[in-house]
DNA sequence: CAATTACGAACGATCGCTCGTTAGTCTAAT
DNA sequence: ATTAGACTAACGAGCGATCGTTCGTAATTG
């Protein structure tokens, strides 16, 4: 039962703060402190709403979208349950929120590094490589929740994320197709092998620790070698 | 609110069938309708308790842990929630028995297709490799319940199972290890590329399909190539 | 007859969420 | 300068529903 609904001033002699962002004292214990952003910069909310969609994500994360109740989330925010619905419509919003977050980023992220390449396969799939790993070495969280989570969102918002996906997806799709066709690759099932090196990168979501013994571009070159590797 | 939640026959006219095994109209929609077994030889409980398991199994996989209600659980199981505890102690017995035969199952099989393979550390990669996909595809709910649901268990039932997974990671090093001593494998980094070569077979069981189009003979044989080639 | 397996009822707790209210802030007219 | 009114963000109380689980009992099995 509740290791982080600690203190808080639930006391009601405790006044709401002038400002409301005033940080109080923060939920015990801090656990995922922040080596980096948890969030990309494309979250632009703030103030109590990025609270909550940070807390949430720690939450999320750490016991399932069904085992974080709006209760917990609001009290790891610093705020009562009620309070929660003036800045959201209901809980899966927040999931949707940082879900879609997620896999723009990721996508995003991707299509800049294949412009950023040069017509050569194997530097577009060493560029797509590094930013898939940056992204899931990054933010590690949000990589995981958008991993795990998907269950829990609407049969429409989840249509709505695996669009984003699917086409992601397609990008590495094309470059191992076309590296064939130029003869710098050579396999014989091209989803397979794709499927292959996303799963690397995806899997670094899960054990890298920003301030671990690897850095995220040692993680990225590595990676990116594995799957030139694997395509030749 | 609830967009799968389906019937279920909760009406009480369903009278108990006389024989408790007689599959009680099968839970709406059968969805995950085994292609093979659910669950591995090791699942020696059969009955209500191995209905239980295999409906937890499902259920866990589609909606997260705490997304199962023991009163779905037991509905699809064709049965009352009350009598869910006839079998098991908690729910969250049903998903340590089902975490811990996953566990277990793939620290046996890599360990047995450890000792069927030589000397040569290439060929005893490619015999984890196989085993690790075979076990992924063959079992993929089980998988993904083992990867994605383990935050529910009691600290003590979590390490337990850790420990598991620890040792049949230490397979994979001990060959990657011994194959760089012997010049066969050409790596800085050798836990990298252990994670790397996991990830890939983990990710198995997110997107295989026992009626496909591939074979888990042919994914197992392309993987053990790619880790191969990986590690050149 | 003992053991097993199932049941309905119901326990206290907690769930996501709504509601009416209040304190503070901003704007604009006085 | 003051004040009225709209707006925001927070609150406690509490809604009906559902949660995991317990219990006493009945039916079946060996």
């Amino acid at each position: 039962m509740g290791y982080h609904e600690a203190g808080l001033s639930t006391d009601s002699r405790t006044r709401r703060s002038v400002i409301s962002n005033a940080d109080p004292i923060q939920s015990i214990p801090p656990l995922t402190a922040a080596k980096g952003a948890l969030l990309p910069p494309r979250a632009t909310a703030n103030g109590t709403l990025r609270r909550l969609q940070e807390a949430a994500l720690i939450g999320f994360c750490e016991r399932g979208y069904h085992g974080l109740s709006t209760r917990d989330l609001a009290s790891a925010t610093g705020v009562r349950a009620s309070s929660v619905y003036a800045h959201v419509n209901a809980k899966e919003d927040l999931l949707f929120q940082l879900v879609t977050m997620g896999h723009e980023e990721h996508n995003e992220l991707l299509r800049k590094a294949l412009m950023g390449s040069g017509a050569d396969p194997r530097d577009q799939m060493e560029a797509l490589v590094r930013a898939h790993v940056v992204m899931h070495a990054t933010y590690p969280l949000l990589a995981r929740l958008c991993n795990k989570e998907l269950h829990a969102l609407s049969p429409a918002n989840a249509e709505r994320v695996m669009r984003v996906r699917l086409d992601s997806e397609q990008m590495f799709l094309d470059v191992v197709k076309r590296g064939i066709e130029t003869g710098s690759f050579h396999i014989p099932d091209p989803w397979l092998a794709v499927a292959a090196i996303a799963a690397m990168g995806l899997r670094v979501a899960e054990w890298f620790e920003p301030g671990g013994p690897r850095s995220v571009a040692e993680v990225a070159d590595s990676y990116s070698e594995f799957a030139i590797k694997l395509l030749s």
